[in-house]
DNA sequence: CCGAATCCAGGCGGATACTG
DNA sequence: CAGTATCCGCCTGGATTCGG
């Protein structure tokens, strides 16, 4: 989806440089990652501490959610605040940009839930081709 | 993103099997890859056919347009036809289930493109950083 | 023309152990 | 509590070669 739209109508072949810089195929790349999405939804509704998060997810190892934290920090999605409490606490919150990627977001996740059964019969038709 | 929109209110631990079977984080996985998104926007106005997608892509693969082919084909969001002509063609085009996804693939691709800014000035104050 | 099969490097991601 | 550091398996994805 690198053009989002025009891409369609193009002529000339969609170079390395057109693929790498598309603000689109760039977010999907970063937010497209494993823990991403499941953070930034645990995220939606209130802020969580470090450890608060680290229990709040099974199977999600503490050094990819370090990094996925560090990544979405990064691209200024989620805001990461040390309170020098005893003891101390790092909190982890969406920011006005992170909040107003929700809803493309959610937008995708209601696409999903609504085509499950479709996507479950075409992957059911698929394997039982010859 | 695994809930959608009430996962931000989990009380309980979101444990591995509701995050494995949630219907929209399954579909990033899938749709998330480094080609997909490109294909489908291809895909998005007209049919190709298999060596036209091919030239059509600097840097993709043969082996990775057949597989990522495979993989949407498999999902349901594209056809494959096989013309028996002299020589023989292949043609790809989207399905009224991938022509459905468009639109909240295209809602994430503007996203993208309206705050791409901001992005970048996110990732340059997180590198200025001590 | 449209693939399948093989080989191989780079990076993602988990387990574990160690700091301020 | 909130990370960092190290090791390592696995899978993605590119290059190349072969077949129908």
């Amino acid at each position: 989806m690198p053009e989002v739209e025009p891409a369609a109508g193009v002529t000339s072949p969609v170079t390395v440089a057109d693929h790498q810089y598309c603000p689109a195929t760039a977010l999907l790349s970063r937010i497209g990652d494993k823990w991403s999405p499941l953070l930034l939804s645990l995220l939606s509704r209130r802020s969580y501490g470090f450890n608060e998060l680290d229990r709040s997810v099974e199977g999600l190892s503490r050094r990819m959610l370090v990094r996925t934290l560090r990544s979405l920090e990064r691209d200024g999605l989620i805001s990461r605040t040390v309170h020098p409490s005893v003891p101390p606490r790092t909190e982890y919150a969406l920011t006005d940009l992170g909040r107003s990627l929700q809803e493309p977001l959610f937008a995708l996740g209601r696409w999903a839930v609504t085509h499950e059964i479709e996507l479950l019969a075409a992957r059911a038709r698929f394997e039982a081709a010859p």
